[in-house]
DNA sequence: ATATAAATTTAGATTTGTCTAAAAATTATA
DNA sequence: TATAATTTTTAGACAAATCTAAATTTATAT
């Protein structure tokens, strides 16, 4: 139906609308997709053409409903994958995002419905993102960063803001995982770094640059 | 590394020079791809400059080493995908090619080697064709079509040697599925149709055009 | 308000894979 | 063996996605 590249720039420019606001700049989508303005006007024009945005020159898109349907419709496909290679393959939670940018391609509604099946309708991905439904609805999740929690109360780790490799790497180093009890014990006034204990047992302490990247609920 | 294309041009010729033998013609690929003689001998151009193969100009192809390889590691892919939406995924036989045509080019060797453990390893794919190792080896089968079978020997269906989606359906259809136990009865000297017996209990006729496309052992 | 800087678009070129139509080579046939 | 039929290749064009360099529009700063 639509293109490999025609999906990444659909994807790209639902994320950075929640990021950027309306009127998403023919800029931040080149650096996003690690290519050139002037590519990028180009794809522009076809996706408008194709009613997959409104666009107006020096103006920046917005996409229509139907360009929303397809840009969902790829994330749910990456997420549902990233499940599968981390709980059934055992993929780290930071190698998953590479190999699913190319599987989230493959066309097949059925392929994805089976594979969300097989999976027991995953609500969230390894790093904790909301899976949309078929019908694009989203469970929102309503997770709080870590540097905003107070001292003593028992929370969970649901997600991560910075999906960088190194970022993942450090934290899987740390063994923080995706479920882990945690119970902030001690802010540091000074630079705001925390001390937490994991699972009621393991003492450990993170800077405020970590926390700040951390969801918990 | 190689793209999608270029991947199934060489999984075609490695097809072709089992069937049609050495020197594969122009005009063979063109109708197997479904594409145009010029079309083909453009793109032998470019896989004869990768040394992907050997080509002499109206004398046909043949892959190099290196050539057989990539197709091989394709076909690899191809089979392994095949294993895992049918026994996972519960894919029909005849619903398991399209998706892994897709499938078979997503790039990542941790990716199939972690979905080879994951299935266990499995030598065949769902229609009985045996899956190439890691490094280019074939379990070679040693099946025999089912209209040679003499009569009263126990055999396991094995594999397919039409893989079309009707033909796959209809033996569907008839309860004929992959390591079904069956026996020939009796085989009628007129049109050379045959009387099965299905697990010892369900009696089943196939016409010999049928017969001739199953592998048993 | 006007000059300068930054962002965006246009024009024209490139690469990959495809095509049609015509030319050339090979194979078949009379 | 010469001619016809078939196969294959070449030449030139096209669509998708990209790029560089130049032109244009918008934003910023004095």
């Amino acid at each position: 139906m639509y293109s490999f590249t025609e999906e990444n720039y659909l994807k790209t420019i639902y994320k950075l609308s929640y990021k950027d606001g309306s009127g998403v700049s023919t800029n931040s989508i080149a650096e996003n997709m690690e290519t050139k303005a002037a590519s990028v006007t180009d794809m522009i024009k076809k996706l408008s053409d194709k009613k997959l945005l409104k666009y107006q020159k020096y103006k920046g898109v917005n996409l229509t409903q139907k360009g929303k349907d397809v840009a969902l419709q790829t994330i749910r496909k990456h997420r549902i994958w990233e499940v599968f290679l981390h709980e059934k393959l055992k993929f780290g939670w930071e190698e998953v995002h590479e190999v699913a940018e190319q599987l989230e391609h493959i066309q097949s509604e059925l392929l994805i419905n089976k594979l969300d099946e097989f999976l027991g309708y995953p609500t969230h991905d390894p790093h904790g993102d909301p899976i949309p439904g078929e019908n694009g609805e989203f469970h929102s999740n309503a997770f709080v960063s870590l540097d905003t929690v107070e001292a003593n109360k028992k929370v969970i780790l649901s997600g991560v803001i910075n999906h960088s490799v190194p970022f993942l790497q450090h934290l899987k180093k740390i063994d923080l995982t995706l479920g882990q009890k945690l119970m902030v014990l001690e802010i540091n006034e000074y630079d705001r770094s925390l001390k937490l204990v994991l699972n009621e047992k393991i003492e450990i302490f993170i800077s405020n640059e970590v926390a700040k990247n951390i969801l918990v609920k």
